[in-house]
DNA sequence: GCCAACGTTGGC
DNA sequence: GCCAACGTTGGC
């Protein structure tokens, strides 16, 4: 089992909207970059712990915990001309892009914020406090997971 | 909305 | 395969 750390903008998707998806499952598409794509393809499985992480809004940090229910399949929405996420050079026979399913498991009361996180001292190596740290689907060591978790609820 | 940092693209 | 230009991300 591994941990995992989804960023998503609130504005467009929030672990509330996440919540009240039937079953409180939903699928994680969209994802357009190679370096979360190999993680969502090759190494997030079914039971992966995952921090809902809320990016480019007021409240800025850590704002849930989700379940990993189905793990790496193929993206749909990068075939549909319509879709935002679409992507002309993908074809059905060699995709690009891949997502899983999660499931909402708890919304902390306040969200843990990045300003927070910078400060615990034990939080050093996550993607998160580094420098342009711009991948959406990052790993979270267990130790990191217990100390944010701790932190958090 | 600004701007720095980063990933991707495409000409050569 | 280099690298400049471009687009995007994301905190503030």
């Amino acid at each position: 089992m591994q941990y995992w750390l989804f960023k998503t903008e609130p504005d467009a998707f929030s672990i509330e909207d996440l919540a009240s998806k039937p079953n409180q499952t939903e699928h994680w598409d969209g994802i357009r970059n190679y370096q979360a794509r190999n993680f969502l393809r090759d190494e997030v499985k079914v039971g992966d712990k995952v921090f809902i992480y809320h990016s480019s809004c007021k409240d800025v940090g850590i704002a849930g915990v989700a379940e990993v229910v189905k793990a790496g399949y193929v993206d749909h929405t990068q075939f549909d001309p319509d879709s935002k996420y679409f992507d002309p050079k993908s074809s059905p026979d060699k995709p690009r892009w891949y997502m899983v399913d999660v499931k909402h498991q708890h919304t902390f009361k306040r969200v843990l914020s990045l300003k927070t996180i910078k400060q615990m001292g034990d939080i050093q190596d996550i993607g998160l406090v580094k420098k342009g740290h711009r991948l959406s689907i990052m790993p979270v060591t267990e130790k990191e997971w217990h100390s944010l978790y701790e932190a958090a609820k």
